[in-house]
DNA sequence: TGTTAGCACTCATTGCTTTCGAGTGCTAAA
DNA sequence: TTTAGCACTCGAAAGCAATGAGTGCTAACA
């Protein structure tokens, strides 16, 4: 186990190293002010500390550096709370100012806000929509072959697609098709749209229209939803301001795993509830091996929905990242779940 | 003036430095297929090309590089046409294989294609939608305060936003005006649009709906288009395998610029017709002197609406990149105004 | 007169030393 | 238990010679 003044080293370490970025010596260290210890009793506990796994010397004979290890005990343990500027808490608040009016908008301004903030790179997921209740439908003719859907939900949002237009069906079955679907279905959830279908629009369809089977099948193709995978990212460009990764090799393999949305999907989607913290290796993946990151669901009248998430070096401002986060997923739950409730 | 032989070393030169990335030496040069002229000749007609301000030399006793001046001069009468692989063709025709319903879908993905088919970076504008027309507007309340507003197209591209309702306008109202506008201003060009609602929508509006003065300003507001400048960008992360820009701050410089789109938008904008190559200091931009462009516009219904671009080291593989360009640019021209004029 | 061989020269790159200094571990004294 | 002292380590920076690909220039050659 730690003692007091072991734990308060490390902390002090940590601190330093992720504000200067070179390895913390004991000279140094003990010059810094709260430290009240000479170089040489330091040395000896930074050298306990590295037994133990939480420190480690890029060189044998550098300062030491916080061991991923040392990172997680710094954030499981040592946290203080931050207290977040006046200028960030107004930014992340002006987001929500204004009229808001479709969830997708806001939280693609959230990763832009938030990389402004953290001069980190930021992943946005979601907002996944398949909670939300479907408002209205259109089918609008384009010509003989194709027509566009257009489904709008009770959060605002507007969905779009073309869909083939089978020959069997006239615009007169079109509109008979789109006043069953808007009577049968308004106000139900996306996901239970498919059952909807197949239970009650059915029987409707085939009461009311003659092709009946290709009636069927534009129905289910009208009303596919959009794939879930939404990923939105922010500040990319931040990434390379960072010392470490001044090697174009590392920051190339992190920029590619950036453009594949389904593994970063994968990755951050809103399994557990509330804040997550990946260090390093525990990103199980070789190109974050040299990052950390950050998340936080955020959710929609109370169910997780999506979530923000900082992608920086394992050096990372744990202390002020997670105060943001935090921060801004509550805010963005509550402008959300408003969103929601204030529907008629 | 330059002499035949002066050409031909020029054209080996450049060609030579485009695929090694390392500057040519007189007696690498001599060695090459095709050379047939000793070393000391070589040389000789090296220094003057270099006085001519076609070559360079990054320092003194090193080999030659093309000058811009250099690039320019083969780009502008150098050019060997090249042919294109079945590959590459292929890849770009099967853009267009599918079912072509959305145009800005297809835009899109003809960034991603020319990223990949190039390994530089793609630029793609538009395309402007304002010379399609009007096809349909659905304005669908929310909420007492809010209406989504959405406009189709003959090209079947929908737009949406939220609009803010006046509270004086009833639910009755928002069904005239809906009414009105989808009888007035079916098949308006984009563009004419406000015209339309001043010179005859305003008139009907003032007889139907009680605050007339709401009205038409809701009525505005819903009309209202997306901002006209679309950029999209395909394939940033290949510039970074680049040897030009191993150096982390000229691609942060590159990569910043290309997150203006405003900027992008205005230096690639469709201005004058066909190909445009725009060789380092030619792009009027610090972040982009060791960069070329390479553009094309391409075009619907004869108009230009669009543009394809590709963004590389100044060393780029000219001939291939062109042909490419030039290629896709037809292809999607042909296929945009195939769909436009196949509406009914 | 245009071409080429020869040669001295240049300069980035590489590898090797040296120096410097911040840092360490260890020992012994306080 | 803490600290002062000291020898040691090792990366970074600086200096230096060797290497070699390249040049410009001159003189010989066809």
């Amino acid at each position: 186990m730690l003692t007091d003044r072991q734990l308060f080293i490390l902390q002090a370490i940590v601190d330093d190293y992720i504000h200067s970025a070179e390895p913390v010596g004991s000279r140094n260290l003990s010059k810094r002010r709260g430290v009240s210890y000479s170089p040489a009793t330091l040395r000896n506990e930074m050298a306990d500390l590295e037994d133990m796994g939480y420190l480690e010397k890029p060189h044998s004979s550098s300062g030491r550096i916080p061991s991923e290890q040392g990172y997680r005990h710094y954030v499981d343990h040592l946290l203080l709370p931050h207290r977040l500027s006046k200028k960030e808490i107004q930014d992340m608040q002006a987001l929500f100012a204004g009229r808001v009016t479709e969830a997708e908008e806001v939280v693609k301004q959230s990763a832009t806000i938030l990389s402004e903030l953290t001069s980190y790179a930021s992943i946005v997921l979601g907002p996944e929509i398949f909670q939300s209740k479907l408002k209205q439908v259109q089918i609008i003719p384009l010509n003989e072959n194709a027509a566009v859907a257009i489904l709008v939900t009770d959060t605002g949002h507007v969905e779009n697609h073309t869909v083939s237009l089978p020959k069997s069906l006239n615009s007169s079955d079109l509109e008979k098709i789109a006043n069953i679907l808007n009577e049968r279905l308004e106000g139900v959830p996306l996901y239970q749209l498919h059952n909807k279908i197949m239970n009650e629009v059915a029987g409707l369809l085939k009461q009311h229209v003659n092709s009946f089977h290709d009636a069927l099948e534009f129905t289910e193709e009208t009303l596919q939803k959009s794939k879930q995978e939404k990923v939105f990212y922010g500040g990319k460009t931040n990434l390379l301001s960072q010392p470490e990764f001044k090697d174009v090799d590392k920051i190339r393999m992190i920029f590619e795993l950036l453009e594949e949305d389904h593994t970063i999907h994968e990755l951050l989607k809103p399994n557990q509830r509330g804040l997550t913290i990946r260090i390093g290796q525990e990103n199980a993946n070789e190109a974050f091996e040299d990052c950390s990151i950050i998340s936080a669901t955020y959710s929609f009248n109370g169910n997780p929905v999506g979530t923000i998430g900082i992608v920086g070096p394992t050096r990372m401002e744990y202390p002020r990242v997670i105060g943001l986060i935090e921060h801004l997923s509550k805010d963005l739950s509550i402008a959300l779940t408003n969103l929601y409730t204030k529907r008629s």
